[in-house]
Parts: structure tokens; C-alpha cells; sequence
RNA sequence: GCCAGCGUAGCUCAGCGGUAGAGCAACUGAUUCGUAAUCAGUAGGUCGGUGGUUCAAUCCCACUCGCUGGCUCCA
């Protein structure tokens, strides 16, 4: 063992300590623990504990609770405090998992009955108590026989069950007083290294996520270096929920969705259905353009076809049913089925391929009455949805094609999104030779367009694999909107053939693909992205025309005829009003522009424009304004009208 | 579907054993106003639904419908 060690720095100077000197000594020898800001030490770019005697020599660096690393290793610390505290005030709790997550941290527990949210004052009272103790956390390894006594012992049958499953032989435990866990670390120095912590929620979570298994209760909550940052925290997350769909849904005048008539079953209003129709206008015009054939199917279709196509015995939880003159039929929960029957009724070659059919689909899908949320996860939507069907030998420049119209379409509304490869289900259906085809096509594309992506392992449909697109709402939750799914199956199931250049029939290539997914939740992640307030040519209403005394009315009224001539949505405020009440209501409902019209416009013949980030722009000639702002309703080089 | 919380006027919410209140909105009147809320008055509720306990239920209990946050599942 060496007596002497050489240390290098981020900055690329290095020094001589003893062996054996602790990550924390090095740090309060360089200043750098100054502010408590130091949770962690990263040595050879691995995490380690601040009480970790060095022995050999290396790359060190500090890690601060500022940094993603260290607010994650603040997070699980915290966690820790709490389930002790969670021990020490509900006896006999079990403890299960306790991870950092995206925005703090959760444990779950296993108690005798529910935690309510009353119980988390007197554990966060509990914790604080913990803070103050100023207990150190304790890093000590023990092999595997060790550990699975400590927790037998201590009647911890969960943490056991981890032990068993994992193959490591040797396991690191953390001890802060007289609490344990069988953990990997590292942690901060001491519980009252943790500042500013609350716990947010409680909600039951399924041991190891299994439906099957029993439900345990998890406590969330988070933690931050500083006070201010916490609020800042809990601000953004009042500022999140002033953009809820749900919410500007209502005030906007956008949607609304009934008890009476049914959970999960949107009801559109004058501007929601307007905002509606835009998307839906646009996407025939931009799928017409790209070689899409529009089609449309029936609603409901016999059971057998369902059956033929394998939705039968692989969705039938989630189809609705009913039965006209003896006979039974499904509801569609999705659009494929009347494609392939379209495809079918007529003999293919290879110089039809690839054919493309859209069809703005509506599906019923019976969803759990818990998943329900807004326009997020309704029973009935609307997809964007087309089939194509081509030749193996043009299936990756399909699937080339309908990326880049994702890319696009994304662009054009401005979301930052991430590719997300599925591969096998459980549930599924077709060879594993065609899985792995479809797996493989789907795969090659993304890497020969050097696409980054993530791999979700056993996340596809039953049919085939697919690559995802999930866009973010305000609250960060990932909806999946865009999916491009690779099916070699149902083609074989309907039997489908297209004549090749030998004269012989072959078997031709499905892709199931939607670009905005379902237009609900489109519009969802939409209201929520902009907040409501739309780009021009989204927005229901694009303008108002705002007088300022009745003497104004009829000069208003010309120019509400002029802009409606162009073909502007535009609306009239004349309620007897002070100016700056309807000048809030409008920049309330998100109006893109606001044409105030008085005295001064009148004898200029103009209108004074504002727009509803609150500037105002000079009052200018009617016609110059409109001509001005046509420009707007431009997406991709074309006017929207 | 599971766990927890919650359903009171159009909206946001207070009240919690003796059958209901506020603000905003609505309506009426006054005000005709220059860039984010003019003033006054009026009206509005089988307290989600169905049962039960009680002399008495918005309040307690059960069931049910729905919503919210999670879990599982999914566009």
C-alpha cells in the first residue's frame, strides 16, 4: 500500500496527500466544502461517499447539491430520513424501495392501513427532528448471508426479497442512528446536510410495479440545497397548473367533458371545435401533399373481423360491443381494419406500392376509470392515422418519409421531444423472425439518420414494434402523441398480396403511423405548450375590435367587415365597458391581437392594434394592419384561412 | 381496476348535526370611458346521486357516479 497519493483536480492541478485521507479532509484542506455546498466526491468519475479513505490516486471532484448528481443524491438521502421517521412514527411500517426520481424522491411502505395526508405533517414533524439530530450516514458492506439476517432480524421481508434477487454477494447498508437500509449510495455526510425538504403526496404503488402484487404506500416529496429554492419549486408548479388544459379548456371556451353524459367523452365548444377543425384541415392538406390517399371506415365492424385481425384475444378488455339483428359487431378502437379491406378489394402490383391511407379515424377505447384525464386519456378520440402498405425493399424509406414528417409537424409547433424505440410484448402475436424484422427496419433508420433514441424493452403493440414520440405537459408528464408501428402480421392474417415484377404474388409490409396521435391529446400537450395563447393561425379567434364609445360602432362595424372579407376570425366587443376591462378580458382569452378603435382612429381612418403580450402598436390604416398580418397565418409557406 | 383526497350558485371557494354564505360571472340601472378589473341594486342552490342512522343530515355511515394526484395499463 502506498503511503503517498497523488490527486488531480477538474482544472487539471494535482497534489500530494497521505493515503488513506477521507474525500471530506481533501475538501476542507482546498476550501471547497465552504457553504455546505459539497454532497458528494466523484473519484475515476465514480460517486462516492465524502467519508471514503482514498487509497490509491486518482481523478477527484466535488459534486454540489446544484448539480443534477448531487440534487439526486440529496433527494435519496432525504428519502432515507424519511422512512426512518416514517418507522419511528408508524410502528411496524415496512419498508420497501426509496429512489431519487425526476423532481425529488418517494419511499414505499407496507403499514397495516393507509397513510393519509394527514399522517405526512407528523413525519416531515419527525424528520426535521431527524435534521436536528445531525446523525452521519454510515456506509458499511456485508455478504449477502449478513444482510439477509440483518433484515430477517429486523422484519424487513422486502428488503430481503431484493437481497435474493440481486447477485451480488457483497451489499452496502447505510445507517443514520438506528435506521438501516440495504442501499448502493452514496450519501450525504449527515442528516442535517439536508436544508429544505417537503414531502407532497401520498399514493399507493404496487410492490415492484406488479399489478399482481400487493399495494404498498408511497410517500412522495422533495428536497432542495435552499429554502428559495423549493419555492421556487412550488411556484413553478402553480405556474403549471395555470396553463391545465383542463383549465384553459374552461376559461378559454374550448371543451368541456359531463358526468351525465359520460367519463372520458369530450364535448366540444364553438372554439375548442374550431381549433379543431384548423388541425384537421391541416393535416389533410399536408397529408395530401405527401402522397396520402384519404379514406374513411365505419365505426362499428363485425366481431369475426376482429377476430381474424387478433384484437379479439389481445384488446378485447378495452373494446366496446353491440349486437344489430343478430349479429355481433365491435366498435373500432382502432382504424386498421377497413385499410386492409380497401387494400383487399382489388388486386395489387408492385407499381400501386407504396400506398398510403388516411383516414381521421374516431376509436372507442374503454379505459380505466383511473387513467382518465382531460383530453390527455379519453374513451373516444380522433387519430391522425394512416396505413401504409409497400414492398420490404421500400419500407425504410416509409418509414424515412413519415419520420421527417414528424420532424416537421414537431418543428412547426415548436416541441422538444425524444424517439423512443418498443420492442416485443408479452401479449403479442406473429413469428419471432418477423418481430425481429420489424424490429430491425425500424432501428436501422433511426441509426443510418443518426437519430438518437431510447429503447423501451417489451413496450410495442401486439402486433408489431414501434418507434414513439412523447411530447411533455406542463407538469413534465410525457404523453405518447406520434408513433410509427411496424406490422408484418396483419398482412399475413388478411391474407394480403401484391403482384411483383416475376409475375407472383408476394406479401407486402404495413405500417400503422400517426403524426399528432390523437387529436384530444394533441391538443391537450398544445393548450398547454402555448398556454393558450396559440399561434395566429391556430388561434379560434385571431382578432378583436374593441371601440371606445358607442360613437365608435359603426366605424367598428366596417372594419369587422373588412377583416372578416379577408377571412380573419375575428370578434366584436361593444359591451359597455371601460376600455381596460375588455382590453383584460381579452388578453385573458389569449386574443392574438385587439383593435382598439376611438376618436383618434376614427378621424385617421385607422385602428390602434395591440397585441396580447401587451404592446401596442400604432395606429395604423385598416388595410395596411390586415395585409400586414396574413403573413402570420403562413405554415410551411402557405396561407391558412 | 387499485391507493389516497375531493364533489356546496355558471366559476373559485367558505360552512360541517338544527335544511346555506362570499368574491367573480349573470341580470337591471347609472356611467360613454384611451390600453389588464366603474359604481349601485337584483336574482341565483332538491349542498353529485341513492339508501341508511337520527326527533332532525350539506355535515355521520354504506353504496354509486364523477373529479384530482399517484400505481398498473395505454394514443
Amino acid at each position: 500500500m502506498k503511503d503517498v497519493i497523488t490527486i488531480t483536480f477538474p482544472d487539471g492541478s494535482f497534489q500530494r496527500f497521505p493515503a488513506g485521507i477521507t474525500v471530506q479532509e481533501i475538501a476542507v484542506l482546498r476550501n471547497e466544502n465552504d457553504g455546505d455546498g459539497v454532497v458528494a466526491g466523484k473519484v475515476n468519475n465514480r460517486l462516492v461517499d465524502l467519508s471514503v479513505p482514498l487509497l490509491e490516486g486518482g481523478a477527484l471532484e466535488y459534486v454540489t447539491a446544484e448539480s443534477e448528481e448531487g440534487l439526486s443524491i440529496l433527494r435519496h438521502s432525504t428519502s432515507h430520513i424519511m422512512a426512518q421517521a416514517v418507522q419511528e412514527v408508524f410502528e411496524g411500517a415496512q419498508v420497501a424501495i426509496g429512489p431519487a426520481i425526476a423532481d425529488g424522491f418517494y419511499y414505499d411502505f407496507d403499514y397495516f392501513r393507509p397513510f393519509t395526508v394527514d399522517d405526512l405533517e407528523l413525519v416531515e414533524k419527525k424528520m426535521r427532528e431527524i435534521i436536528n439530530e445531525a446523525l452521519p450516514f454510515i456506509r458499511e458492506e456485508v455478504d449477502r448471508e449478513a444482510a439477509i439476517k440483518l433484515f430477517q432480524d429486523r422484519n424487513e421481508p422486502y428488503k430481503v426479497e431484493l437481497i435474493r434477487d440481486f447477485p451480488d454477494e457483497k451489499f452496502s447498508l447505510y445507517r443514520q442512528g438506528s435506521f438501516v437500509d440495504l442501499c448502493r449510495g452514496p450519501h450525504l455526510p449527515s442528516t442535517n446536510s439536508v436544508k429544505s425538504f417537503r414531502l407532497t403526496g401520498v399514493a399507493g404503488a404496487y410492490w415492484r410495479g406488479d399489478e399482481r402484487n400487493r399495494m404498498l404506500q408511497r410517500i412522495y416529496g422533495t428536497a432542495f440545497p435552499d429554502e428559495e429554492a423549493l419555492n421556487g419549486y412550488l411556484q413553478r408548479l402553480e405556474e403549471a397548473k395555470r396553463r391545465d388544459h383542463r383549465r384553459l379548456g374552461k376559461e378559454l371556451g374550448l371543451f368541456s367533458i359531463h358526468e351525465e353524459a359520460g367519463a372520458g367523452l369530450v364535448i366540444y365548444h364553438p372554439r375548442g371545435a374550431l381549433l379543431r377543425t384548423i388541425l384537421e384541415d391541416f393535416e389533410k392538406r399536408e397529408h395530401l401533399k405527401r402522397g396520402y390517399d384519404i379514406v374513411k371506415g365505419p365505426q362499428i365492424l363485425k366481431l369475426e373481423l376482429w377476430e381474424k385481425s387478433g384484437h379479439l384475444d389481445n384488446y378485447r378488455e378495452n373494446m366496446y360491443f353491440t349486437e344489430v339483428d343478430n349479429q355481433k359487431y365491435g366498435l373500432k378502437p382502432m382504424n386498421c381494419l377497413a385499410h386492409m379491406l380497401i387494400y383487399k378489394s382489388s388486386i395489387r402490383s408492385y407499381r400501386d406500392l407504396p400506398l398510403r391511407y388516411f383516414e381521421l379515424g374516431t376509436v372507442h377505447r374503454h379505459e380505466k376509470t383511473g387513467v382518465l384525464h382531460g383530453l390527455m386519456r379519453v374513451r373516444e378520440f380522433t387519430q391522425d392515422d394512416a396505413h401504409i402498405f409497400c414492398t420490404p425493399a421500400q419500407l425504410k424509406d416509409e418509414i424515412k418519409g413519415i419520420i421527417q414528417f414528424v420532424q416537421e409537424v414537431m418543428g412547426l409547433f415548436d416541441f422538444s421531444y425524444e424517439m423512443e424505440l418498443s420492442t416485443r410484448p408479452e401479449k403479442s402475436i406473429g413469428s419471432d423472425e418477423a418481430w425481429e424484422n420489424a424490429t430491425g427496419a425500424l432501428m436501422s433508420v433511426l441509426q443510418e439518420n443518426g437519430i438518437p433514441f431510447a429503447v423501451d424493452e417489451g413496450a410495442g403493440a401486439f402486433y408489431g414494434p414501434k418507434i414513439d414520440i412523447k411530447l411533455k405537459d406542463s407538469l413534465g408528464r410525457a404523453w405518447q402523441c406520434a408513433t410509427i408501428q411496424c406490422d408484418f402480421t396483419l398482412p399475413e392474417r388478411f391474407d394480403l398480396t401484391y403482384v411483383g415484377t416475376d409475375g407472383e404474388r408476394h406479401r407486402p409490409v404495413m405500417l400503422h403511423r400517426v403524426i399528432l396521435g390523437a387529436l384530444e391529446r394533441f391538443m391537450g400537450v398544445l393548450i398547454e405548450h402555448f398556454g393558450g395563447a396559440f399561434p395566429f393561425w391556430l388561434a379560434p379567434v385571431q382578432m378583436i375590435i374593441i371601440p371606445i364609445a358607442e360613437r365608435h360602432h359603426a366605424y367598428a362595424d366596417e372594419v369587422y367587415q373588412k377583416a372578416k372579407m379577408k377571412k380573419f376570425r375575428v370578434e366584436k366587443d361593444y359591451r359597455n365597458e371601460k376600455l381596460g376591462f375588455r382590453i383584460r378580458e381579452a388578453q385573458l382569452k389569449k386574443i392574438p391581437y385587439m383593435l382598439i378603435i376611438g376618436d383618434r382612429e376614427v378621424d385617421s381612418c385607422g385602428i390602434a392594434p395591440r397585441t396580447r403580450e401587451g404592446k401596442d402598436l400604432e395606429c395604423q390604416n385598416v388595410e395596411d394592419f390586415l395585409g400586414a398580418i396574413q403573413s402570420e397565418r403562413k405554415v410551411f409557406g402557405e396561407e391558412v384561412i
